[in-house]
Order: structure tokens, then sequence, then C-alpha cells
DNA sequence: CACCAGGCAAGTA
DNA sequence: TACTTGCATGGT
């Protein structure tokens, strides 16, 4: 299965090409991009980070003394957003108050400790919680959404249901603990998705076809 | 018009 | 454990 794993990736990476998911941008502007593309389009994202970059809010202790409503403005294309804005005030809040208001030190943290306490966060679930790890602090932790869960069973990587734990542990149990290759494979998955498996429950011609 | 998008928490059975 | 519902905008 490893090999197989590793045969897909290739694939995936010669067919699609590098992502480089949030490269160049700031640890906080993932974390804040992690909570608002909760069940949005990134597209909607995109549009509520420009507002709060022109509004020289993609700072730490801008956020953690913005008002709500002023908050709640500026990230209304990304939906939800009364509920985002208090998701990004509680783990703004976390960060401030308990970890010295810097990103670089919340990042020293080991990373089973700091899935922990990001979960106790309200609003911060297991996909948030792990796109944070991987993506904003760089730990070698495998992300898995719907789209990941679609490949699984569309390429009969997983026999019957998994929940979030199984599917995760299949991915990191079979992979080398690798940041960029964790990084890459999720991105590529999603590349996958939204390129053949769109709308349909079975991915019968895409470029795994055989595998 | 309906349906979906890089979820989560709270409630119910 | 396994559904169900509310949250909300913007694109197809």
């Amino acid at each position: 299965m490893r090999q197989r794993l590793l045969n897909i990736f290739d694939i995936l990476l010669k067919t699609f090409g590098e992502r480089h998911w949030w490269p160049g941008e700031t640890p906080l502007e993932i974390i804040v991009g992690a909570v608002l593309t909760q069940n949005t389009s990134w597209k909607n994202v995109e549009k509520a980070i420009a507002n709060l970059r022109d509004g020289g809010l993609l700072e730490l202790d801008r956020l953690y003394r913005v008002p709500d409503e002023t908050l709640a403005e500026k990230i209304r294309s990304s939906g939800y957003y009364n509920l985002k804005t208090v998701r990004l005030k509680n783990i703004i809040k976390v960060i401030y108050e308990e970890f010295n208001a810097s990103i670089e030190y919340l990042a020293s943290n080991c990373q089973n400790t700091l899935r922990e306490r990001l979960l106790a966060i309200k609003g911060i679930g297991e996909e948030t919680a792990d796109s944070i790890l991987l993506y904003a602090l760089d730990k070698p932790i495998f992300v898995i959404d719907a789209y990941t869960r679609r490949f699984l069973v569309n390429h009969d990587l997983y026999e019957g249901r998994c929940s979030y734990a199984q599917a995760q542990e299949f991915f990191m149990s079979n992979l080398p603990s690798d940041v960029y290759l964790f990084n890459e494979y999720h991105a590529l998955i999603v590349a996958l998705a939204q390129t053949y498996c769109f709308k349909v429950p079975k991915c019968w011609d895409c470029p795994l076809k055989g595998l």
C-alpha cells in the first residue's frame, strides 16, 4: 500500500504540478484562512482575506482588539460571518493570551500538545486544527477533508467507511512523515477531485485509472 | 429555482 | 455511535 500511495502521488504531481498551497503567506494568514474556508469556497475566502489585509487587520494584536462587528463586516463574503467572527476571536485569544502573542512560540510546542489545545477551542475541529498544524506551523500531520474521503472510496484504498482518525491513520501509517509530502499530497487530492470527480460518485476516467 | 463549497457544534435517537 | 440542523455568502 505504501508503494501504491507513492505511485499515486507521483502521478498526481506530474499531472497537476506542485500546488504550493499557502506558499509565501504568513502563518497568521494561513490560520485565518483555515477558519474562514470551513465549508466555503476558497474564492469567497480570498475576498475576505483581502478585506482584512486592506484594513491592516492581518496582525495578531489588531485581530485581538478589533470589534466583532468590524471583523464580521470584513469577512462577510466568506459566509457564516457571525460564527466565524467568534471562531477567529477564540483562536486569536488563545494565541495572544496563552502563547505570548507569538506564532513562533506556538509552533515551538509539540504536535500532539498543540493539536489537543487547538481542538479544545470552540470552532476548531479536526480538519481546521490539522490544516493549521501542517500549513501554518509545518507539523507533519495529514489533513483529511471531504475530498480525501471521496478519494479513498473512489479508488478503493480503504474498505468501508472510515472516521477522520482512521483516514488520517491510513495515510500516516503508509507514508513517510514529511511536511512537504503531506502538504502536496492533500492539495493534489483536492486538485484531482475538483478536476475529475466533481459531483460524481465515482471517478471513472482520471489520471489514476488502472492503478 | 436548486445545489454546492478545502466544517463545526449542539441536539436527538 | 450515527444522523440532523443551523450557520450564510457567492458561483454554477
